[in-house]
DNA sequence: AAATTTTAGTTTAGTATCTATACTAGTTTG
DNA sequence: CAAACTAGTATAGATACTAAACTAAAATTT
């Protein structure tokens, strides 16, 4: 175990696996923080996660959006009850199963997406400005192999 | 707001920053789940996580460990507290300044910082084996890039 | 040297996010 | 039609944090 003994290709994965990590810990601690997004006000990290899953779409059932944040039905019932008290998100009665709600977005929670959007959009732009076109694409694929290896784990 | 209508660059960020949103989701999701390191046991993220910040060092003070987690000193107060009942880490009393105290790990925490490494080194490993070394540069690069402009949102 | 301020760490109450479990009420199936 | 399944809700408890109030020791001022 001794640090001087190593092959340097040990080292390169000791080095690389400590970035990645710290990475993933930079991105942690910014999902610990509420945001504003534009008239929307301050939506905190699974507010605005689950606005986004829900995304324009004219209904989506409470169990889809589950399955779509993997988390629990309980939990989506948890949070969509705070959306819709914020008046970010709507329910209604499913036309053919009662027993079923449909999720929507109301124009304030558009509002709240398309400034996520953004966001985000702004956040890769400015990224991808500091790389050539060959860069990109061999990052698309390495965060591609990183998805998937995650799903593996 | 027409998907047809857009420039094939601001596609290629639309799908790009998507991308990058499901790798961190996909990471997020792992982050909430206990896992087991070697005989150490069952450990929850942020326990594995201390164990590691705390690292083989002879003793670091708990402010230390807070600033290297970027968490507050309550926090880490807590975190201790619980790895300490559970024998992965020991506090001893600073030899000159008698407020402060040495935080280091057991033999057993040792045990689940070395899994948890390897752990992490693997993953890399496996990663890094399905590119080549221009890939890997870029990528290391990239990770580079991505931390940076995390760390100024 | 006494008084003040700073620093190290703990404790407590509260928040956010999630799970697991138990539940209600419709729907489908045998 | 009864049994089994499915959609969603409610609730209790776990985890992981923060903020604020606190204790006690150390450093600085006066």
């Amino acid at each position: 175990m001794n640090r001087k003994n190593m092959e340097p290709s040990n080292r390169n994965i000791e080095m690389g696996s400590r970035h990645l990590g710290r990475l993933f810990m930079q991105f942690k601690q910014l999902e610990r923080h509420p945001r504003v997004f534009g008239e929307a006000g301050p939506l905190t990290p699974s507010e605005i996660h689950t606005i986004d899953a829900i995304s324009c779409e004219s209904g989506i059932l409470m169990s889809e959006l589950a399955a779509r944040l993997s988390v629990t039905k309980g939990a989506v019932s948890q949070i969509v009850k705070k959306l819709e008290s914020k008046q970010l998100v709507q329910r209604t009665p499913h036309p053919e199963d009662s027993r079923a709600v449909m999720i929507s977005l109301t124009e304030k929670g558009i509002i709240a997406f398309q400034a996520h959007r953004e966001l985000h959009q702004n956040f890769y732009k400015e990224l991808s400005d500091q790389l050539n076109q060959d860069e990109i694409q061999i990052f698309e694929k390495c965060i591609q192999k990183l998805t998937e290896l995650l799903k593996k784990e």
